[in-house]
DNA sequence: ATAATGACGTCGG
DNA sequence: TCCGACGCCATTA
């Protein structure tokens, strides 16, 4: 079926959904966002991601360890600096960038 | 059915 | 702090 961003499956939709929901200037992991939802895995998550993931702010989903997601790094650099997230070098501050899911 | 791949995560050196 | 090896899990070859 190959999915290719016709109709996305419902597990990315919540993916999708979950994103769009990030408040400005805060970020999640992949991990981060898979256990959120309570299923799948931060491979599934990032399959997601690669696939649909340009309709949403890709940008606030980034590793677990603060590192912009792979042949992304600039552009997630330069959103991160437009929307005043808190970075620490190269990286996000995961201490005080991290979203818990609540506003 | 087995092996390789990938927008990951954790651990050891 | 940086890097490599391994573990995970769905998809692809």
């Amino acid at each position: 079926m190959r999915d290719g961003r016709g109709q996305p499956p419902p597990y990315a939709e919540r993916v999708l959904d979950l994103v769009e929901r990030i408040p400005r200037g805060k970020v999640m992991s992949y991990g981060d966002v898979a256990e959120y939802l309570g299923e799948g895995g931060p491979r599934q998550v990032g399959r997601v991601m690669s696939l649909w993931g340009g309709a949403v702010p890709w940008w606030r989903v980034i590793h677990a360890d603060g590192t912009p997601a792979a042949g992304l790094e600039a552009e997630c650099l330069a959103r991160w600096r437009e929307e005043g997230t808190p970075l620490r070098g190269d990286r996000a501050d995961m201490r005080a960038a991290r979203w818990d899911g609540r506003d």
